[in-house]
DNA sequence: GCCGTTTTCGGCCCGACTGTTTTCAGTCG
């Protein structure tokens, strides 16, 4: 059982408690075991063989430990066996629907039988739901609608994409008069590998007009909801947005509650709670009177905190390392000297080697390495020794050219079923920065799988593991891997892992990066880029590397040329 | 079910919007 898997399962738990309407502080210790379980940079498993204890973690105590230790060791729980017996799977199904919290789903199954969508559907056509108590004619058809739609919005948002969707939707709401200042908040400025909605915030003098404004724009598809301060739309694609307008005094205060994670806020507002203080997106209050609040720092300020950068504020201990003076001072984008994974049209690349020592040389990079694919690789033209030893002259020839910037020869070598590599040591010798990755055979067991890795980074010239889970976002899981073994095999043998910046990648995520930071394995921050334009992703990878909790230190493409060559000595 | 500078019981973040209610429950973030 992985982390991600218990989560999973307690998170379950909770679902069915609560439409048996569990005590609903009972339900939400529950689904805060789940958060603080997902959010450890360790896994559960390997905690349980060191004998630690559960108990001390956040959130977590007795009952839960044991409950968690039992689900580790044996992939099932008695009272999740049991809650399942009560309660039919199929009501968890029924909470995906909005509108639909545990209490209207317990209505519907006690009073109609109701244990499916399906079922859901057809009673809703039939007039049934409305006829019950508590629900009307607006509610049962919104289910309806809903019902009949739920496939389609089943998945979150990529990250990129919602960027693109907010972009153009902050130029529009800027265009109004009434705007002062505009933000995207929510898990998009935290830097979520994908969002499930766009927050945006502004603050204006009259927020019943921007209201108006805002579900006028053309993208809109549905308004859900549209109050004074609040709004929420569907826009075409699918993609849900909330509006919250605040007046200027309290843009502070509303970007921290905006931004969230709600987790994050909860343990702020209970801080603040301690202290005799209350906290909600309008500002600070000290009984009536209101504290200012304009600006984050200052809210944070109230209850003793410095500013705790958003890609932190997931509950995952960012608190308390605010609280002892031990918040990491994050990479930033301008840290990065170099990019060391890109294609140029020698492979499957769009931008000839020239095109992209050019670009780099624009966004101020030291340098480069150019990582065609290997031979092995034949859909994306990969290049045989032949190749690849010519491109090494063209690599020699423009180094002799250019200036402010070097070429490094490398190639991303395919790690083969058995873990051997794609070219043999005599070529891989000839290479400046060795990056290897697996593009086949996903379906090995994590056992041969993880070894497979481990043997290909047994092979002394390699550098770098591209891409480590090979997870697509939205597309596939990625391969079994034991990544903590993946870490320390690394860590032992002066390998690097990569932080693969493409929007569909992000690999490794955020949790991986920060077991990577706890073992103390250096990773680069990498964009893969296909296309002189796929270069500007390094930012992404840099949020990725943020949420991770890494410092300019723990990043391998923060040094010198110099520094590099001699990190890269195994 | 968790937790403790109101500490082993009695709290648990705080507010907006909707619909169905006629003062509020349910849902959502």
């Amino acid at each position: 059982m992985q982390n991600a898997d218990i989560a999973r399962l307690l998170n379950r738990l909770a679902d069915l408690l609560e439409i048996e309407g569990a005590n609903a502080f009972r339900v939400r210790a529950y689904r805060s075991a789940a958060q603080s379980v997902e959010g450890l940079a360790r896994s559960i498993t390997d905690m349980l063989a060191k004998e630690e204890d559960l108990a001390a973690l956040p959130g977590i105590g007795k009952d839960l430990a044991e409950k968690i230790a039992t689900l580790a060791n044996t992939g099932t729980l008695p009272a999740l066996s049991e809650a399942e017996q009560r309660t039919p799977r199929g009501l968890l199904e029924l909470l995906r629907i909005s509108q639909l919290g545990p209490k209207r789903v317990k209505t519907l199954h006690d009073q109609l039988g109701i244990d499916s969508i399906e079922a859901l559907r057809k009673a809703a056509r039939e007039g049934k739901v409305s006829a019950l108590s508590s629900f009307g004619k607006k509610t049962e058809e919104k289910i309806l609608a809903e019902a009949e739609r739920i496939d389609e919005r089943e998945q979150r948002t990529r990250l990129d994409e919602a960027g693109q969707a907010a972009d153009v939707l902050v130029a529009y709401m800027q265009q109004f008069d009434g705007v002062n200042r505009i933000t995207v908040a929510g898990s998009y400025r935290r830097g979520r590998e994908t969002v499930g909605d766009l927050d945006i915030l502004v603050t204006c003098n009259n927020d019943q007009a921007v209201m108006d404004h805002f579900v006028a724009y053309d993208g809109v598809a549905d308004v859900v909801s549209q109050g004074h301060t609040r709004a929420t739309v569907h826009l075409h694609s699918g993609l849900q947005v909330d509006l919250r307008a605040v007046a200027d005094e309290s843009y502070g205060a509303a970007l921290h509650y905006f931004t969230g994670s709600q987790a994050h806020n909860v343990s702020v507002r209970k801080m603040a709670a301690a202290k005799g203080l209350k906290i909600n997106e309008y500002g600070v209050f000290k009984g009536d009177e209101q504290i200012t609040a304009r600006s984050e720092e200052e809210v944070f300020a109230q209850v003793g905190l410095p500013w705790i950068a958003p890609e932190l504020r997931e509950n995952r201990g960012e608190i308390e390392a605010a609280q002892q003076g031990k918040l990491p001072r994050l990479v930033t984008r301008d840290d990065i000297r170099g990019d060391l994974h890109m294609h140029t049209t020698a492979s499957d690349g769009k931008a000839s080697l020239r095109e992209m020592a050019e670009a780099a040389q624009r966004l101020g990079y030291e340098y480069i390495a150019i990582t065609d694919h290997s031979q092995r690789l034949t859909v994306a033209n990969g290049l045989d020794i032949k190749r690849l030893r010519q491109q090494m002259e063209e690599i020699d020839a423009l180094n002799a050219e250019l200036t402010g910037i070097t070429l490094l020869k490398s190639s991303e070598v395919d790690i083969l079923e058995d873990g051997s590599l794609d070219f043999p040591d005599e070529v891989l010798r000839e290479l400046d920065i060795c990056i290897c990755s697996v593009h086949s055979k996903f379906e090995l067991s994590r056992a041969r799988q993880t070894e497979r890795v481990l043997r290909a980074m047994d092979n002394p010239y390699v550098n770098l593991i591209a891409h480590p889970t090979g997870r697509i976002i939205n597309g596939r899981e990625g391969y079994q891997l034991d990544i903590e073994a993946v870490l320390q095999g690394a860590r032992t043998r002066g390998v690097h892992l990569e932080i693969n910046a493409q929007p569909k990648r992000l690999d490794l995520r955020d949790i991986h990066v920060r077991m990577a930071k706890e073992v103390g394995v250096l990773l680069s921050i990498d964009t893969d880029a296909h296309s002189v334009a796929q270069l500007d992703n390094i930012g992404l990878g840099v949020s990725q590397a943020r949420r991770g909790w890494l410092e300019k230190n723990d990043v391998l493409n923060t040094r010198t040329l110099a520094q590099l060559r001699k990190a890269l000595k195994r």
